[in-house]
DNA sequence: CCGACTACCTGCCCGC
DNA sequence: TGCGGGCAGGTAGTCG
């Protein structure tokens, strides 16, 4: 699930209970996910507060009151829900997830208020553990070897039709490819790349240097793709942020919103594009489906 | 250097 | 009802 509206949504849900409060106690239930966990990151995080939650493209930080940053990334299966203090304690604890296999909660963040008493328990839980944490300087993450090369935010200013034409020229890789890649802009994922392609009206299977001009400039798709990203995006974060209200209040869980996408999963249905009489078609590319619109997307 | 493929892991859904 | 196959929101490593 988790793309970079996902991982934004979690980071909201999760402020409240952690932003000011400080991590009791860090408990690690297994010795790795997809990596093994930072030596002595229980240890250094102990005690530390929460200064506050960030997100670096599918990255969460966790900013602590040292300089210290805890990264969290959630790979496919991962997520985080809001327990406690202590309604694990309460019969019919309707705040217990019904839908998570506890078996794959592998970690626990243990929160106290200023008071030091314990304020809720942030559990990450991630089935595949394609999911990983790392510890870092803050002053280190920018040059930091897993942060460095990424491209940049959809939501920021140095995204633009320039930018990724500069990024594109020459390259012979299907735009589908080159969108996935987190050196070239850093969040999208699966769906929203495809999301961003239906909208903009540009085939997966275009190579990424065919929306550049011969003088090196963003050709009329690409300079429609760059708003369709930032649209697809922040729609995504607003919607995500509106069930999330809801299904906090349902069971703590955080960062399963469900929405309707316009092509992700729709093979065989009409292509909902205006004036468009196309049917949404599967493909694979780089071992990935990909769902687009032949009539439209061209 | 570049792009495609494979591996990592578990759960779920579908067809037989 | 059980079982095998395919597929799933990500990315790191390998291979040609």
């Amino acid at each position: 699930m988790p793309e970079l509206p996902e991982v934004e949504t979690v980071r909201r849900g999760l402020a409240p209970a952690m932003e000011g409060h400080t991590i009791a106690r860090l408990e690690l239930r297994r010795a790795d996910l997809r990596f093994p966990f930072p030596a002595d990151l229980s240890t250094a995080a102990q005690g530390r507060r929460v200064v506050s939650l960030g997100r670096r493209a599918k990255f969460m930080t966790i900013d602590l009151d040292d300089g210290a940053v805890i990264v969290c990334h959630l790979g496919m299966s991962g997520s985080f829900r809001v327990e406690g203090p202590d309604l694990s304690d309460q019969p019919g604890d309707f705040h217990h997830s019904r839908n998570k296999d506890q078996r794959h909660d592998h970690v626990t963040f243990h929160m106290a208020g200023r008071d030091g008493e314990p304020s809720a328990r942030i559990i990450y839980n991630d089935p595949r553990r394609f999911g990983y944490i790392q510890y870092v300087q803050r002053v280190d993450f920018d040059t930091h070897p897993s942060f460095a090369l990424l491209g940049p935010e959809p939501m920021g200013n140095a995204l633009s039709a320039d930018y990724l034409a500069a990024r594109f020229v020459n390259r012979k890789t299907p735009i589908k490819a080159a969108l996935l890649d987190q050196r070239n802009i850093a969040g999208l994922g699966n769906i929203y790349v495809c999301e961003a392609l239906w909208r903009s009206g540009i085939s997966p299977k275009r190579l990424a240097g065919s929306l550049v001009t011969k003088a090196g400039t963003p050709g009329m798709a690409l300079k429609r793709l760059v708003p369709a990203i930032i649209d697809v995006i922040a729609e995504a974060i607003e919607a995500g942020g509106s069930t999330l209200r809801d299904h906090a209040q349902a069971d703590g869980t955080l960062g399963y919103f469900q929405h309707r996408f316009a092509a992700y999963d729709r093979e065989g249905e009409a292509c909902s594009q205006p004036g468009c009489n196309g049917t949404i078609k599967r493909i694979v590319q780089s071992g990935r489906s990909t769902f687009y619109c032949p009539v439209h997307q061209r």
